[in-house]
DNA sequence: AAAATATTCAATAATTATATTGAATACTTG
DNA sequence: CAAGTATTCAATATAATTATTGAATATTTT
């Protein structure tokens, strides 16, 4: 093997692994199992694509050795192979929005018209735990809250958040969390507690962030 | 906008910039564009490819804004456009290196049958130059390491270190290193320099990696 | 201003990626 | 073991990516 050949085929072989993330579909993928693990039909229902569809484009992410399966009943389940997958998305997703104007664009008119609300960093969100009082929120679904959450946040799935109200306190401050960047849970969440007289926040993060920090964390 | 709309449209440009490096030659220019700049042509002799080929790759880059050209007199350089690039490259890399048997077998395989020699980290080499006194050598070509190299690391380009060798001491401890870990300039400076009866390791990772970590650096 | 040089563009052909459809497979439940 | 359910497969059409070729453009030098 000469020099130009090894080359050829290692970069060869990394492309064939970039590749099997350049897509928009499978990217919202990665970003959703990074959440814990979905069965096919899940997966398809959230990114709204057909099952069959979304089973192609599982098999691409499974045969990059991004995604591995387990099988339970007539259901596989689907889920990340390894912390480096969502690693490589995440310094993906913040290339994109730090180079492409208009992702940030995107994210901000789409935050602006539909709510009018500043999300927090986490890091600013680290120096408000430290310096006071607040509560943490998890809007995302309960079966991805018990998988995993922020240490001692609260869960409410945006979807019973309107009966489920009166659990949060009115005074402190409360730090709505998803997905991610990119999930609107907690928008919808923070927009429905401000209207009510809350005083809440958007993480401008989402729970994957906070446990790759090696921040507390919580199961259940 | 609603919310599937938002989505689409986000990862759809996710996607994009995931396109323009998923591509075996792109990968390698983006790699080779991490130790400076370069010309078109320069770029086209290093990655082995037309001019006219390599030019188009290099407006896909372009465009996906992860690098930026200036022109002087008949010559357009070519940059990475920001330190994301290169992180969102790293992050690939290791994410292929760890996920791809393939890729670390071929590594292996090329080092061992033409240089039988096993590389330290760049972890173990900080160690070692705590506790020690090593040599760092700097083997890519001159103008690389110019426009920034590993402090106090001496440059021989691979090509001249036949004749330079009696700059080298022949006592302590010699690190080899070049661009990355795909490089093959350090191995063959290696394997020159231990047939002459020296004692040289290469390093695994390359300058931008060193860079990147915030380790002191200097320009010349 | 003409010649020379570096780069880009445009057109083409070959390959690869994607979405859709309906059938096939694998497992569970009655 | 038949019926039901979840997933995958196979075939197809459309679209996007890639390499190659030769011409066009932009800048410098003569």
């Amino acid at each position: 093997m000469n020099k130009r050949e090894f080359k050829d085929r290692v970069y060869g072989e990394l492309a064939r692994i970039t590749k099997s993330m350049a897509n928009p579909h499978r990217l919202e993928i990665i970003e959703l199992l990074a959440q814990g693990e979905f069965s096919v039909e899940q997966i398809a229902v959230e990114i709204n694509l057909s099952v069959a569809n979304t089973s192609q484009h599982l098999q691409i992410l499974k045969e990059a050795h991004l995604a591995e399966i387990h099988r339970q009943g007539n259901f596989i389940y689907y889920r990340l192979s390894n912390k480096n997958v969502f690693l490589a998305w995440k310094a993906l997703r913040e290339l994109g929005v730090e180079r492409i104007a208009a992702i940030e664009r995107l994210v901000k008119e789409f935050r602006e018209s539909n709510f009018k609300l500043e999300p927090i960093t986490l890091d600013e969100l680290l120096k408000k735990i430290e310096s006071g009082k607040v509560t943490l929120l998890d809007v995302r679904p309960e079966k991805e809250f018990k998988n995993g959450h922020i240490a001692n946040a609260v869960s409410i799935p945006v979807d019973e958040l309107k009966k489920r109200m009166p659990e949060l306190p009115r005074r402190t401050e409360i730090i709505v969390y998803c997905r991610g960047p990119f999930c609107v849970y907690a928008d919808e969440a923070v927009a429905i507690l401000n209207k009510t007289g809350f005083k809440a926040t958007r993480l401008e993060e989402g729970f994957p962030d906070w446990s790759l920090k090696g921040l507390p964390v919580d199961v259940s």
